[in-house]
DNA sequence: CTTTCGACTTACCGATCGGTAAGTCGATAC
DNA sequence: GTATCGACTTACCGATCGGTAAGTCGAAAG
């Protein structure tokens, strides 16, 4: 709606963005992004100077959305802050299943940048960090504990949700279609059992 | 102790593990394997034919450890059930822990078999799932419920594992290390609150 | 002493990779 | 009408990839 013509740029993020997020980096030619929009990769080399620049520009874009998340949540209208936590586990989850793909990179990312790592890449995930944690620790089942205590409950949620989210595939072919819905049915029940009581 | 001089395939089969784990299958050339024994690629395309097989044989070895797993859990004596879901969720953790490798290469296998997909690579994951289900389902506290929360409740464990174990690094990065070992130490409590109440 | 054989190596191959350089081409500006 | 410019394309490059083919070489077997 906001963007009803996607400036080129974007359009090379959309496309790139699946694509790494189901092959990986190395796993993904320029070549064969360009070639999704019927482009030759000297295209994107032209609006990207670098593989390594698209694929920066992908991480950011994800970037955006997490925040987008947290913005939501933080602003919602909220009386008693373990509605505010409640929200939160809502949306996180829901994001997830909705856009696996993110999930999927994020989660890529996690386990690449032992070497690609440029220090920029990390801070967006600190902020999402600290603010998920604050969240946490605002609710009356996490306030007593301690910092520690409170972020690995935390970080629990978080692996739990991304886990699940790139798992569909597998789970899907050793259990089939219909029991992995029922499963995914559970699975915000569970958490909220975890989190927020 | 049992294997004090590994074999030749056995050497190659540990040095390619942490490759794989940290870089992925496409990060790693067969000339880095044999590097780092001082061997040239060809060595490795001696003993396995392809780069497949190689990667092959690594999952096969990761998988003959989670196995080992449920057979220490499944053979330990207990009179109550509940004590031998407990051993399951602390070997786990500990599993993923000191060998975080593991964790990294099962993870890469989620996100990757969407492509390289052989069949064969999916069922030692589906009796693992099963088998750590069925101790779920074994425990008082989820007995009650359906085979779905059953089984969303085991994965939403076994993500949580997995995911904080592949997040070292990273989390390391953001927060320091000694942060992240105060997490580290609360983290399985947290895990036991979860699974065992 | 010779043969065999497992465990390698060197030499080489075609394919593909990311990236450079130098155009092409339609739309807009003046 | 011409100059400019953004958005591409074609042509090409060196490096690296997985894999084939054909040796080499020390130890064991006869």
């Amino acid at each position: 709606m906001l963007k009803p013509v996607p400036s080129a740029k974007q359009k090379f993020i959309d496309t790139a963005l699946p694509l790494f997020a189901d092959r990986g980096y190395f796993g993904v030619s320029l070549a064969d992004v360009a070639g999704e929009l019927k482009l030759t990769k000297q295209s994107i080399i032209y609006h990207f100077r670098t593989k390594d620049a698209l694929y920066g520009a992908v991480i950011e874009d994800i970037a955006t959305r997490l925040d987008g998340i947290l913005d939501v949540v933080m602003a919602a209208p909220a009386e008693r802050p373990q509605d505010r936590l409640d929200l939160y586990v809502r949306n996180m989850h829901d994001h997830m299943q909705s856009k696996p793909q993110d999930a999927r990179l994020i989660t890529r990312e996690l386990l690449d940048n032992l070497d690609r790592t440029e220090t920029g890449k990390r801070w967006y995930l600190k902020r999402f960090l600290d603010v998920s944690v604050a969240l946490m620790a605002g609710h009356p089942k996490w306030a007593g504990k301690s910092p520690a205590e409170q972020t690995a409950a935390t970080y629990q949620f978080i692996g739990a949700v991304c886990y699940f989210a790139i798992s569909g595939p597998t789970l899907s072919a050793i259990w089939g279609k219909d029991r992995v819905q029922e499963i995914r049915a559970a699975f915000l029940p569970t958490l909220r059992d975890q989190v927020v009581s």
